[in-house]
Order: C-alpha cells, then sequence, then structure tokens
DNA sequence: ACATAATTGTACAACTATGAACAAAAATCA
DNA sequence: TGATTTTTGTTCATAGTTGTACAATTATGT
C-alpha cells in the first residue's frame, strides 16, 4: 500500500521504489560497494546488479572501480543524482509526514517497541515443526 | 519476514501463502466465485486464475459451473482440502500467537487504532503532486 | 427481437525478484 | 611461488504478479 501510493507519486521523476532505496542509501553511504549495498538493502546482489544500470544509463549514479581491489565498483551520485535523490526523499518524507500526521511522539515509540517484540518473537519462532528451537526442556 | 517464515513452515503440507490465502477464503465462504475471491484477496482475476488449478489439481477444491449464470465458477473445497486447511490454519495460527505472545489485549488494539488511522491518512495522501485532495482551501 | 454494453474467467506478454552457475580478482596456505 | 578457496559482480533460468486483450455469457436499452 504505502509502496504503490509512493510509487505513484515517485512517477513524477521517473524513478521507481527500488532506485529510491538505492539512491538513498547512495547518498548516505557515498562510495559503498553493490555488495555492501545489496546487504543494507536486504536483496541479493544480482537484483543490485540489474537495478543499476537503469540509473546510471539516466546519469544518477557512476561506478568506479576500486583503486587497490579490482573486483569492487564503488557507486557515486552525480549532481543530478543527488538533486533526484533529495527531491524524491521529499516526497517520501511528505507522504510519511502526512500518515504519521495523527500520531504523536508516545504513540510512534509505543508501536516501535511492540514491533520489535513481535519481530524478535518471530524470528525466534521454529517453521520446521520439529518441536525445537527455544522450547528444549524435554532432556 | 512472516511471509518468508510462514512460507517454510507450510512447505510441509506442500503449499505457498498465497494458496493458503485461498483455501482459508473458501473455508469461510463455499461456493464463492473466482472474482469475488480476487476481490476480498485485493489480486487480480488473473492471479486467481492461475493459482486455482496449482490446488485444484492436488485434490483440494472444487471447481463447478454455476447453474444460472453459466460464467461463473464457483468454488469449493473438498474433504481433502478441508482437512489441509485446518492444518495449514493451525500453522498460521501457531505462528501469530508466538509472535504476539509478548503482547497484550491492550497493547494489541491500540496498534491496530494507530494503523487504521495511519492507512486512512495514507489512503487520503495525494501522490500526483498537484496540491488538491484534501487540501484543497484557496477559493 | 436485436444491437450494444457489461461481466466472468482465461491466455499471454511484461516486469520484478531470486538463486545458481559463472568468470575475474584477491586472499589464504603450503 | 603455486594451488586452493573466497569474494565480487554478472548472467541466466525460474517463479510470481500485473495489466491487457480476448471469448463466452449475461444484462441493458430501444
Amino acid at each position: 500500500m504505502i509502496h504503490q501510493k509512493l510509487g505513484r507519486a515517485l512517477a513524477r521523476l521517473d524513478i521507481k521504489v527500488p532506485h529510491l532505496d538505492i539512491l538513498a542509501n547512495l547518498y548516505r553511504f557515498e562510495g559503498i560497494s553493490q555488495q555492501d549495498l545489496a546487504h543494507k538493502l536486504l536483496v541479493g546482489r544480482s537484483n543490485i546488479s540489474m537495478l543499476l544500470p537503469q540509473i546510471e544509463k539516466r546519469g544518477l549514479i557512476e561506478r568506479r572501480k576500486d583503486d587497490t581491489d579490482k573486483r569492487i565498483l564503488r557507486l557515486y551520485l552525480t549532481d543530478k543524482g543527488r538533486d533526484i535523490t533529495l527531491r524524491a526523499l521529499a516526497i517520501e518524507l511528505e507522504l510519511i509526514e502526512h500518515s504519521m500526521s495523527t500520531t504523536d511522539t508516545d504513540e510512534c515509540n509505543f508501536v516501535g517497541e511492540i514491533m520489535q517484540r513481535m519481530i524478535r518473537q518471530m524470528e525466534d519462532w521454529d517453521d520446521t515443526g520439529q518441536r525445537g528451537a527455544s522450547g528444549m526442556n524435554e532432556g
């Protein structure tokens, strides 16, 4: 849902949500490698590898080989890329602020804490159906 | 994340999350049409149309033509389908209950209300960038 | 009745994300 | 040094979802 809304809004700038995910990370961590970028975005290297040419052709980013390790391609925003990124982030912020406009800080923190507990519990859950994980008290 | 966890757990029953989405709805609304099912699941008719043969071949559901309107295919669970559905729902419930085990009723309701407010706000947001929607006070 | 429009399910092409296999480069180790 | 393993990015086959076009059927309007 937020993906749809944001996607339509970003169409103005002719970029898509996954592109913004990349651009925003590049804005914060200029010179990052594709590997590290993929790790931050929780996607595979192949995904990054297919997305990058799209925004590179539009002149939003540059890929330069690392000086000492020729395997690594380091990613940099161009001036145009920085401009698009800031405008895209402004749109995203607009959406988030509007969505959160009826939620105050305490509520927000409260939800955050509950969600984090839920995530920890979910990660803890054993999906193999073999009665194990955290509940091994039958020795 | 919940999708991954649940997906791995459902592998035991050799079904996938979208299949359970369908089965669970059929369990509740037996005889529903593909159109209505797609609407409930917020997906396109084509999606349903491609998923159904997979669970039909496994003998979990039946498709029967409507008596009075020959366009409509009505969907029914077989006995085997009902059995698989209940077992799958039990797994899903297990995951949810484990995830929510550290969240009491009040917290849950609180999060629910905040989320509903957020969703309403998000739906309200204008993604065309044309300064309109709810904020038209410039006459 | 007849023509036109709307509905229902299907088939197909386009797009996205993923994992496996791969080549190049670097690190490790003997 | 030379052999093996690991890392980094790319390519490809696969799977899932979406929207469009389509045929069959039904509803609507004259």
